[in-house]
DNA sequence: ATGTCGATTTGCT
DNA sequence: GCAAATCGACATA
């Protein structure tokens, strides 16, 4: 029996500890996040991605988040819990977007997964996505990600080490000088907060989201 | 390459 | 009623 040297994103790896989580520095979260695996499905039915794209959505203060002064509502209940579960949430009433919520109870810190890279399960996800669509596009996007892994509302509140939604370590280091920071998607409502930093990409990354 | 538009749930006015 | 953490189709250039 050897063991491997190099990381092989094709194994499973350790969900991630509800420690990593619960800390209170989004922004760090949002950007040790890229380069994990998000992992959905049983025996036979297993898709597998790897995270290349986020956007940190930072409590109350930040009016680009769900929370801004303290809002609570049905939908974003679960981003007032403590960390380590799924915000799912319907975004122009068709697409389910995933959020890792972090931070203690209470406080409504969250990151939004905008980008996997597929891994594992491609048959599946092109299936669930449509023939036509190139694999390019085919997790490139929050909204698209979530459909070719198979996530929906449903799985709104479930744990993060769990199975149906599992986030893991599989040894990927990513360097700092290969992480872009740049003001995040479509909140343009949201004023100076809009132009903050806090969307966090792989440089070079195919399936990096466009627009 | 850039622009407009529709699909359709949720929350706020 | 309207805008929203989007996507893909279609139009025009």
């Amino acid at each position: 029996m050897t063991s491997r040297i190099q990381p092989c994103p094709t194994e499973s790896g350790r969900a991630l500890p509800s420690s990593f989580y619960r800390r209170a520095d989004v922004i760090r979260i949002a950007r040790e996040l890229l380069g994990k695996f998000i992992v959905t499905g049983g025996i036979g039915r297993k898709t597998v991605g790897m995270i290349v794209e986020t956007e940190a959505y930072v409590g109350v203060t930040d009016r680009a988040c769900h929370a801004f002064g303290g809002r609570r509502t049905i939908r974003n209940e679960a981003m007032y819990a403590a960390g380590g579960i799924a915000y799912v949430y319907l975004c122009y009433g068709l697409h389910a977007l995933l959020n890792v919520v972090t931070h203690r109870r209470g406080a409504p810190y969250a990151v939004l997964i905008r980008a996997v890279e597929p891994i594992g399960g491609l048959a599946l996800m092109r299936r669930r996505r449509g023939a036509q669509v190139p694999d390019r596009r085919l997790t490139a996007g929050p909204g698209s990600l979530t459909q070719a892994l198979g996530i929906g509302v449903r799985h709104n509140g479930v744990n993060l080490a769990g199975p149906e939604v599992r986030i893991e370590d599989r040894g990927v280091r990513i360097s700092p000088s290969g992480i872009a920071a740049r003001p995040r998607i479509g909140v343009n409502y949201a004023g100076a907060d809009a132009r903050r930093p806090w969307r966090f990409y792989l440089l070079g990354n195919p399936w990096v989201s466009q627009r």
